[in-house]
DNA sequence: TTCTCTACTGTGAACGTTCACAGGAGCATC
DNA sequence: GATGCTCCTGTGAACGTTCACAGTAGAGAA
């Protein structure tokens, strides 16, 4: 009487059966998708549990199905990165959307350190999800693998580079979006075009640096390493590159930044150093996140379909939990043009 | 043996019993808390969930024992609005971290339409979550009513305004912290202090706005409503309530802007219409978010305490799903002086 | 009629845990 | 030497489902 909340019991499905004047099994099956059930029982069952307000006990059903009927968002990153990303956003809100219109509940899950990525590990692979949605944007992530290994069904986000193992994944296709960008630029007349590169050891950051070296060389314009900056996604790093490049080729004209944060930053750099944008140096971002709309001038970026990417990373997630083999999924950017370029 | 993924089934409590030499009970007994068990028995348990790698099955336990040992992270919002503003990162992010110190995994929940915040509700009276992590910035929200009345265990962040049901919240110091701001912007000299507001029927809206009179009637300025304009924490409304203040009171020469989103606009605004800032106009804002480091000035704004927030709301639920009392915890804000002001 | 087939329905067992209870061992007290 | 107490341990029942199987009724064919 005195217990926290004191929640009466929630009615069973014994109660919807005596409810309905059917058995358990009958109830069951209507529950279940409802084959082989008579219409005038469904009928009944269905009233019954309408008048009952009867909701499912997921975890008497997992118990025996083994399934758990939800899945887990999970997030191996070390640094906070992920959280100062307005992408990540999107990714999570598209992932639960899709989930929910399947009535899949999500779990987050983050693991920054080693103990935690241990502890979670065996909290997955226990069952107490049915597959993983990943997000991580390094490689050498042993995450992945473990769960390959263990069998557990597993979407990455961005293809995740240097596995052995067949892992599914949905990506942006990377390398065309930068090309896209640096055609663009080119073709505004632009001939000393440089670029600041995300982290070297994920997939988006490879993928963008070769789509702009390719197009460079399409054009007969020779690799200067002096244009190439690193940087590592987030805003301060995009800054400092365009510091280094201003200062080893100070007659750049354009600059093809592979996030729109760290556009910002170049943008910040650009402006301290007297540089007018896009007269004296047209800039171009990648993500479109709602930062290329925050900067001055707003940027112009090549848009991730990040609503498509959350969908179709639910749907070949659900389809390899019910038994389909893994697949990788491209899907097409876009550029928009905005007044940085 | 072609079922998906073909995981093998985890060792349950009986192989750790058989492996240990030991029941079930003393097992049980171990997991949860160990009273009552030799300290040999205990040492032979241990080493055999070692050897074993049992995790224990949360479906049988839950079955059981009526709790769910996950709570939910419920946003009941309509706008999108939520996803476009950093400080829900930090939320959700410092709320993860400190349910994961407990063990306790998050579900993630997203109602925005009345269908699915009645679909939500009944999920979650069905005793699926422990309790409830809601985060709705507008009042009149049923779902926060329905669930306390079914006596789930519930804390807001934000004090949920015009509700009649006592219900747990964490909220920083609004009020305090918009005196603190516009104090602030007196003691640089600045008397025609304009303000942006929050959407009004929300609580932060409300208690900053009440601040800003508060201190403004203090100093014996007597009350210009040409110099309060409403936004609704998005940067666009930010903007065109900077615009409708230059227009009603051109000579403003401060405003204090209940977010840093808002801020943001208010600052293109002003730059748009030739205002120095913080020469012409000193700007505040409200949150420190991430987006306060990005504005031309930096800007100074008031800090909400995003990670004690989270960390306070994980508190207060699980002292009430432990049977403990509704409370309210209110936490000190801080200024944070950049640029702008 | 009698048999077979199909469509539907009910029932016992099982899933892996916790809980309540019963009982044993060891020790001190009377 | 009996009694009581404390500490520890094992066991049967229960939680609310699904699954496999057995059983019934009705329709159609021989």
């Amino acid at each position: 009487m005195h217990t926290a909340g004191g929640r009466p019991r929630p009615p069973t499905i014994h109660d919807v059966a005596r409810e309905a004047g059917v058995s358990r099994g009958t109830v069951s099956r209507v529950l279940n998708g409802g084959r082989n059930v008579s219409t005038a029982a469904r009928d009944a069952v269905e009233a019954a549990i309408r008048r009952t307000g009867y909701v499912v006990n997921r975890h008497a059903r997992s118990l025996i199905t083994g399934r758990s009927d939800s899945v887990g968002f999970l997030l191996t990153e070390p640094q906070e990165r992920f959280f100062e990303d307005p992408n990540f956003n999107v990714l999570l809100r598209g992932c639960t959307e899709a989930l929910a219109a399947h009535d899949v509940p999500l779990l987050l899950m983050i693991a920054g350190t080693e103990a935690e990525r241990r502890r979670i590990t065996r909290y997955i692979t226990a069952g107490h999800v049915d597959g993983v949605l990943l997000v991580s944007s390094h490689s050498g992530d042993p995450v992945a693998v473990r769960l390959r290994e263990a069998g557990v069904p597993l979407v990455a986000c961005g293809k995740p580079i240097g596995q052995g193992t067949k892992v599914s994944y949905v990506a942006a296709a990377d390398r065309d979006g930068a090309r896209e960008m640096v055609q663009y630029l080119l073709s505004l007349g632009r001939r000393r075009v440089g670029t600041v590169t995300g982290p070297l050891d994920t997939p988006g950051g490879v993928e963008r640096l070769a789509g702009y070296r390719e197009v460079l060389a399409e054009a007969g314009l020779g690799a200067d390493e002096r244009l190439i900056a690193n940087g590592d996604y987030s805003r301060a790093s995009g800054e400092a590159a365009a510091e280094r490049l201003l200062a080893g080729a100070p007659d750049l004209d354009a600059v093809f930044v592979a996030s729109d944060l760290m556009a910002q930053g170049v943008l910040a750099a650009l402006q301290r150093a007297g540089r007018r944008v896009p007269e004296d140096v047209a800039v171009g971002g990648f993500d479109d996140s709602p930062a290329a709309l925050a900067t001055q001038p707003p940027m112009t970026t090549i848009r991730q379909p990040w609503g498509r990417i959350s969908a179709e990373m639910v749907r070949v997630l659900l389809a390899q939990i019910g038994g389909e083999d893994p697949a990788a999924v491209i899907l097409p950017t876009e550029l928009v043009h905005r007044a940085s370029a």
